[in-house]
DNA sequence: CCTTGGTA
DNA sequence: TACCAAGGG
């Protein structure tokens, strides 16, 4: 899908003044795999309990909402039925990698990648995580089903102007703009290389990508799901460029299918799920001041966090939000 | 990932 | 001030 699709550089500080709807799980993912020690070891507390999606939310929002960004996290619910397959897959593959980090460790080989690769967020992580953010004032929303759907969804009725999340999915969901890459430093070590290179934030706009494509959302999606989806396999050898041509030879899924001799299982079914996804208005979204106290206690009382680094970071929030609301109030 | 502290 | 390596929990 990236392939297909153009993005715009940013920096962080045009984020200032923005609501930005974060796909949480994507996002807690990511710290859970790279937030990391040499061997491969995630950060943890003195019970053993994994503390690295922890780090990640209080440095990275707090450096987002000092850079004036507005942020809320959209956790999912219960996965579509189709997801099915594709859970159990990840889980295979997971179980695997466990196996391989274990025996690497024996033999005094390199892990890293397959501790990244065992990456599980558990429900004691997720709970700590609402808990965080709760403390830090940041608003968290329940989706219904999957997160990123919800997200698009308060995106298209402009209760925020941006979805952030590392996948394309948002966009096929419908989110206008989809911000990926959010991170402050700018640097992400190279996948198996030891090097880092230079990332930039960048925005992804639905429209002008559909009109620069000339098609669709429900083509778009379409072509999404040729490729292969978290709720479909995809065609063998039907890659982003392949599917786009057959979609605009075609003009829709069936068709394209039908010329191919070919089949994808529920396509009709995915299809609808993109275009109509189950989601909620039952949401609340604004800015609280973060409670200090209860983010120390949590965070040094019961993860071992340092109560100085702790300390620093909540100053610095705290500031953020303060400012933030003395700029609000200059324009109203 | 992000912060910190050393180095030039 | 900019860069790097190490450590965070």
């Amino acid at each position: 899908m990236g392939d297909l699709l153009e993005r715009e550089n940013i920096e962080i500080k045009d984020l200032s003044g923005r609501w930005i709807a974060v796909d949480a799980f994507n996002t807690l993912y990511q710290f859970l795999s790279i937030i990391r020690q040499q061997d491969g070891t995630p950060l943890r507390d003195g019970s053993g309990r994994t503390t690295s999606h922890l780090s990640g939310i209080l440095y990275r929002m707090t450096n987002l909402l000092e850079a004036g960004a507005k942020v809320a996290f959209v956790f999912d619910g219960d996965p579509p039925s189709f997801k099915r397959e594709t859970l159990d897959q990840r889980a295979e593959t997971r179980s695997r990698a466990e196996e391989m980090w274990e025996r690497a460790k024996e033999e005094g080989l390199p892990g890293f990648k397959y501790a990244q690769a065992s990456s599980r967020l558990g429900e004691e992580m997720i709970a700590d995580s609402k808990r965080l953010l709760d403390a830090m004032g940041i608003p968290v929303v329940q989706a219904p089903s999957e997160g990123e759907a919800q997200a698009a969804f308060m995106a298209i009725r402009g209760d925020v102007d941006l979805v952030a999340s590392q996948d394309y999915d948002a966009l096929l969901f419908g989110a206008p703009k989809v911000v990926r890459n959010m991170a402050v430093t700018g640097k992400r070590k190279l996948p198996g290389k030891n090097v880092y290179v230079d990332v930039m934030p960048e925005v992804i706009s639905l429209d002008k990508e559909l009109s620069r494509l000339g098609i669709e959302r429900r083509q778009l999606v379409e072509i999404g799901i040729m490729c292969g989806t978290d709720y479909n396999e995809g065609l063998r050898r039907v890659g982003p460029k392949t599917a786009l041509k057959l979609i605009r030879e075609h003009g829709d899924l069936e068709r394209a299918l039908m010329a191919r001799c070919e089949t994808i299982e529920s396509a009709a079914e995915i299809r609808g799920l993109f275009l109509d996804p189950p989601v909620t208005d039952d949401y609340v979204i604004e800015t609280k001041k973060p409670d200090a106290e209860k983010i120390l206690r949590f965070l040094c009382d019961e993860r071992d966090f340092s109560p100085e680094r702790v300390d620093k970071a909540v100053k610095r929030l705290q500031e953020a939000v303060k400012v933030g609301q003395s700029t609000l109030d200059k324009w109203f």
